[in-house]
DNA sequence: CGAATTCGTTACGGAGGCGTATTGTTCCCT
DNA sequence: AGGGAACAATACGCCTCCGTAACGAATTCG
């Protein structure tokens, strides 16, 4: 199981992976607003609202508001940090993991199918 | 030179591919207008307003206003068509191509590290 | 030739994005 | 306790996006 993948495979993937997406009427989530998501679900918590500012290198508005349209989708949810309560924790959510599962499964899926 | 990409890894591999995108201050482009760039640029022309809000499944100011935003970037460019003068034709740019190419460089750099 | 069709674009009202600057809480520290 | 720092959210003005509908230009067809 190798991953070599060259670069004329991946624009394709990535062409196919897109496709995917917009075809199946996913929400249309911008890079900033994927990373994000991904970030929450796959670094390891707690996630705040500065760190993954300073992550993205956005600023913190950018975050909250990111949430907020995320939040609407009920992909990922916040929560009041109790230990110091200026800081918010954000979660992960049912719904919100389902949609990241499945973009893993699409993107796989797609790579199947790439040339070799 | 296989290309057994599990989800899990997908999903680290675009977690990684959105973040150097982001981190490199690209034009924060959509989902949809990535997929329009990429069909440009992977898919035979010629490409038409008509042709692509079809394939997409998209009406076709969106089109029209993602090659607005993507002209202005340079990444894309508009020609009439001289066969048939209601038609516009999407065409390639330098800018554009280079853009394409990095985009591949990357994803594919990002599947380099991947853990097995 | 004139009417109907086919293009791409533009207009419109509404929604959401941006960065900067400000606000309200909560915590820290002396 | 009280002043300052840290945090997230909000306000602001501006820009881009959306979908629906209307539009002008070009072509096709009767």
């Amino acid at each position: 199981m190798s991953f070599e993948l060259r670069a004329t495979q991946a624009l394709k993937l990535l062409h196919d992976f897109g496709f995917g997406l917009v075809h199946d009427q996913a929400p249309d989530l911008s890079l900033r607003q994927l990373a994000v998501l991904l970030t929450v679900y796959l670094e390891r918590p707690p996630h705040t609202v500065r760190g993954l500012a300073a992550k993205l290198k956005v600023t913190k508005p950018v975050i909250t508001r990111a949430l907020d349209t995320m939040g609407r989708f009920e992909l990922l949810t916040r929560r009041r940090d109790p230990s110091d309560r200026r800081n918010v924790i954000v979660q992960r959510t049912v719904k919100g993991a389902l949609y990241v599962e499945r973009l893993g499964d699409l993107m796989a899926a797609k790579a199947r199918n790439l040339p070799r």
